[in-house]
DNA sequence: TATTGTTATACTCTATAACTATA
DNA sequence: TATAGTTATAGAGTATAACAATA
């Protein structure tokens, strides 16, 4: 894409580049369990221990609930989560995952894992892991 | 932001909230000069070598030529670059930068590179070093 | 015919404001 | 009054298609 030389020492361009060539990959790995990267993401928030509202969901993903509700209704379009209404609070969707969902889940995950993989695969196993290690140190630095 | 303890060890949770803490603070770091992080790579293309067209230009920028039109409009209102037509080819723009413009470049590239490094300031030196290496060549992989 | 810059348009992703039904 | 979900709408950011000027 992109050569410019003074352009790409810039961590803004390398982050950018990395984040573009890594969604490639997933969504190429994801593209035979009919979804995408972010509503993967979804799915496995979904999974978490207790069945959640939508805005509890929306909220561990970071977005906003008006953007969950059109990312719900696609999924559950292609039957992977179902809304019930909360019982005791009836203002609230219960969002599970349909056992379709579930198993879409578990293999759609597996095949990220390895697109994320692939995408590491230039570098040795450590310096991936290291890579992963210092953009979570980052990420977590303020939190103290 | 996001919490969910699954999705913060994917990869493409951790470029994403990368890119968003480093586009804040490169931002917050350009806002005297009253540039964007967009603006100043487009400001640093044009100040390589040879004075280019606007294609050139947006080639060298991976972004489409279209989108570059709105761009230099809005550099060419600050006053930061100008705009001529080629002698020799009257179709082309040779784009270049005022002399406003090249001040802004120096003074506002000096920031962002204080505000990368400020990004990476909870790493130790050389592991930041190893992380921009490591997506340097991912990123470079395929080119051989 | 092909290319550069431009405009009009549309599409994606996202958020804000207002509506509804419940509490 | 306040909250969960929804809808309508608008704003970035981007690209595609069509146009005028030039080659």
């Amino acid at each position: 894409m992109s050569t410019d030389p003074e352009l790409s020492k810039r961590l803004s361009y390398l982050l950018k580049h990395a984040q573009f060539k890594l969604t490639e990959l997933v969504t190429a790995a994801l593209k035979p369990y009919g979804i995408e990267g972010r509503e993967l993401g979804v799915l496995t928030v979904l999974a978490g221990d207790e069945p959640s509202s939508q805005q509890q969901a929306a909220q561990r993903l970071g977005i906003d609930r008006t953007t969950m509700v059109a990312l719900l209704d696609t999924l559950e379009a292609k039957g992977l989560v179902s809304r019930h209404p909360h019982e005791q609070d009836r203002r609230r969707n219960v969002v599970e995952l349909t056992e379709t969902g579930r198993t879409t889940l578990v293999e759609a995950s597996k095949a990220s894992w390895e697109a994320e993989a692939l995408f590491l695969s230039p570098l040795p196993p450590e310096v991936g892991r290291q890579l992963k290690q210092g953009l979570h140190t980052i990420l977590n630095a303020d939190r103290d």
